[in-house]
DNA sequence: GTTTTTGCAAATGATTTGCATGGAT
DNA sequence: ATCCATGCAAATCATTTGCAAAAAC
């Protein structure tokens, strides 16, 4: 199911779908993004280049893009859902004041935790770390450095 | 910062707080809770001894109570917000699909992970494990098992 | 030409807010 | 008597849905 944005248009005309300009700009502002972004903030990257894009049309293909495995959706502390590019493997840091997640690129051991998980009934097939704090800007805008 | 039901009370007057029926209602039902639970099911359960109770009031409650560190607020993929009773470090799987949350009891090496987020500009004060995968329930609600 | 996708407008659902009343101190 | 907390109703915000028009096949 990995499907990298450049054979998006061939993964579509597969599965029967219409490769749509709105669909290829989505994909294409996915794929450039360096962190993680809203779908408004999507939208609004899409519009310079696909003017009219809709947002509903971006909820509903980032939608498809994650079932592609080319996006994920990360659920935040403020309720707002944003997209994160990177779809292998990795960790997270969360500021505690902003909300602001940054990935985070180190190893970490899950054995236990995976088992405990299968133990409780699940059927495990991923770990990640969340990290929680304070990120340096937020320090810095407190007159109490944490 | 360490408070418990028993001594809530005090705390609140300590604070120039009011001590209400319906905070003394919802902490001990907070306290009672197995599972994490949205606020509406708590609104539901301390309707019982404080009939007339409202969601706004509720959330409100919620929200001290995790100033006070009696509960965490926990962002789910489906939106809405669930109460983790626990506030000690712990970990958590998420079923992919009913989205239900469980708690996982073991152990986990977080070292790098925390060294990188430090080094990522964060100031982190704890790591915590999501583990996801399919639940027992939906396994056996789908045909297909996973 | 047929079917899917789009964009609009409206609906939904969780959470928050404004404000007057009621309750705790 | 004072001030905080409650409950109601309405507002907010992200996301989803219904549907007719437009575009891809």
């Amino acid at each position: 199911m990995a499907t990298t944005v450049a054979d998006l248009e061939t993964t579509l005309r597969a599965r029967g779908q219409r490769v749509t300009p709105q669909r290829l700009a989505i994909a294409a502002v996915v794929g450039e993004l360096r962190h993680h972004a809203t779908a408004d903030e999507i939208s609004g990257l899409v519009a310079r280049r696909v003017p009219g894009i809709s947002l509903p049309t971006v909820y509903a293909t980032l939608e498809l893009l994650e079932e592609l495995g080319l996006v994920r959706r990360v659920a935040t502390e403020t309720g707002t859902a944003v997209f994160d590019p990177r779809t292998d493997a990795h960790h997270h840091v969360v500021c505690r004041r902003c909300g602001a997640i940054a990935d985070i690129e180190a190893p970490a051991d899950h054995l236990d935790v995976l088992r405990a998980a299968e133990a409780a009934g699940y059927r495990a097939d991923e770990a990640q770390v969340v990290v929680r704090g304070v990120c340096a800007g937020c320090r810095a805008a407190a007159a109490d450095p944490g």
